[in-house]
DNA sequence: CAAATACGATTACAGAGGTAATCTTACCAC
DNA sequence: GTGGTAAGATTACCTCTGTAATCGTATTTG
């Protein structure tokens, strides 16, 4: 049974990014490590962080005086979230027609190809 | 040289989708067209086509007094940039990685997962 | 011709998201 | 203790999206 994952959004999957690189964090340590991939405003940051936090996306430690927020859903469990919707949206349901449109299109190199195919037959596990 | 496309919302997918099966359509076309997948009013579909026309991703014919309407960019010109700025945003921009993940979660069923090694298999053209 | 209808144009209005600023309060340094 | 600062809470404001309704005008119909 996978728990719905809330709709995230884009600003704030890159909050998200840094939660999950290394949480738990202050509103203050998110600032800084997106202070180098954005130009986002500390206020702006935080806004994201209260709202990841009111969708039950973020989860918040008040105990100590200056807060520290944590995720309380995986990268995964996100991704995967997003990737379903994405396939269902776009590709009527079916990642083999992207992959079809991406190996059609060359939009992968012939170094990617060979790689996911590595990928695919290294995997049939056969349980 | 590809065309930047315009952001489509999800209501809007829906109604490409239809032009992108049959178009020219008037509005009443569309309108009909969708009355079997969503419950939308008519004015409502006519708003995401005025929108579409705003955006420029879709076209109109004023020739004739009663409208009609045609996409501005192909399915897979859409698709595909919806698909590029999805990866980027989600799996930090690799397909492969995207793979990987639906492999290793078993979203994807042995037959999927021999389905998409026949495709890489056939495709790696050398041109 | 007068009324009904159909189509297009304009307007509406709430919620999400992007992007902050202001207000409040508590703590730290003089 | 008083003023400066930092953190959190509240408020702001615009655009986009979902979801239409209303208004104006032209065409059809009785």
């Amino acid at each position: 049974m996978t728990r719905s994952v809330p709709n995230i959004s884009e600003a704030e999957w890159e909050v998200m990014n840094v939660l999950w690189d290394k949480a738990p964090l202050t509103a203050n340590e998110v600032v800084h490590a997106l202070q180098e991939k954005t130009d986002w405003k500390p206020k702006t940051i935080r806004t994201l962080l209260d709202r990841l936090v009111k969708k039950q996306v973020v989860g918040v430690d008040q105990a100590p005086k200056v807060y520290t927020f944590f995720p309380l859903y995986s990268r995964s469990e996100c991704q995967h979230a997003e990737a379903q919707s994405f396939v269902k949206r776009i590709y009527s349901g079916t990642l083999k027609s992207m992959l079809v449109q991406f190996i059609e299109e060359r939009t992968l190199s012939d170094e990617e190809i060979r790689e996911l195919r590595s990928i695919l037959s290294d995997k049939p596990k056969p349980n």
